[in-house]
DNA sequence: TAGTTTATTGAATTTAAATTCAATATTTTT
DNA sequence: AAAAATATTGAATTTAAATTCAATAAACTA
């Protein structure tokens, strides 16, 4: 393995730990050494890959703006199996793949309070909300959704999704629900 | 008005001031200075009412806990309605009372992370899952509401709220969605 | 292998924000 | 109105955490 593999893989495992710290205790909750003696090195050496804790939060905000872009492509299935789909692996993946649980859970932190202005704005510029605003309106016309703005189910539905992560991120009982819970929101 | 009335007056401006300020933006994201030029006052002699910021969080957060505690006297309406009326007030108050809505926003957020611990112990001592776990379990018998663990329904319930809740107070367009919208969520 | 570059540490420094404090103004009490 | 108590300010201090740095070790290059 090259010295440059070496040092992306070390880079990866300084993101993927404070993923999983911020999402679990907070941004400010959560110590430059805490994050440190997690992945484990010293606390000195972490700014030999990191310019500073905003600047490793904001790579972290900017992979997860671009995963969510991705979620966009999903939008020509059709609209009574998108949300449930979505949902199932969102779930799925919280045991298999806590990336992506916890990156969800950070996006979502960052688009509302409680961490610098800056990752805010990037992660406002990602949301996926105009997306599935589209596809619920799809829904309507097939009407299987109910009705209302497109839009405000979506920032409701998305809302929720969130709620329920954010819960599950932080209580280890809480197992996740079936996904037709939440979309009950949506449909008729 | 007598002087333990005033001061008892300028700490409630200030307590008011801070839960305001800590939910838009956040408990770490707010400065003792921030939180002293908004009631207004000089930073020093918000120390002549509060021995600490953490002290200040605190007393709010206690203050949650014991109006969570009156949630419970609720339980004796019928299950169909509880919920209904229940979300219908909260969001009502989101206008009028901006203190109910920030409250539970607080309350919420100090349960999951992102503030000292002692807040979250407080806040969870306080949870009112068990109080509408109960409902939900008398709906359940009288065939309204979806099967399910309860406590799972109840938990998925007031985590959906609490997403709603969020995204209403720091996104000003976001207007409170239909009660039903989210009732549907526990509805058979 | 000698020399160069990169990784690593932990202690020293800086910084931003909380907290204290001495000085002054205001209100209450006698 | 003088004395005592309380409120208020803003500057000085403290503190906790981020950040820098000098020194050392390890790995790579020639």
């Amino acid at each position: 393995m090259t010295r440059k593999e070496q040092k992306e893989e070390r880079r990866n495992a300084i993101l993927m730990t404070a993923l999983d710290l911020f999402v679990k205790r907070g941004y400010y909750e959560t110590k430059i050494s805490d994050i440190a003696s997690a992945v484990p090195m010293s606390t000195g050496l972490l700014f030999h890959y990191f310019g500073s804790k905003e600047e490793l939060l904001i790579e972290l905000v900017k992979m997860g703006a671009a995963a969510t872009g991705s979620t966009g492509k999903m939008a020509d299935i059709p609209a009574s199996v998108f949300f449930e789909s979505f949902l199932s692996q969102l779930f799925e993946y919280s045991k298999a793949q806590p990336w992506v649980f916890n990156m969800f859970v950070l996006m979502g932190q960052a688009r509302r309070s409680g961490m610098p202005e800056e990752a805010r704005k990037i992660a406002l510029s990602a949301s996926g909300i105009e997306d599935t605003a589209k596809i619920i309106k799809k829904g309507q016309k097939e009407g299987i959704f109910r009705k209302g703005d497109p839009k405000l189910l979506s920032t409701c539905f998305w809302a929720t999704v969130q709620g329920i992560m954010e819960e599950m991120a932080v209580n280890k009982e809480f197992k996740a629900p079936d996904p037709e819970w939440l979309i009950a929101i949506l449909l008729k």
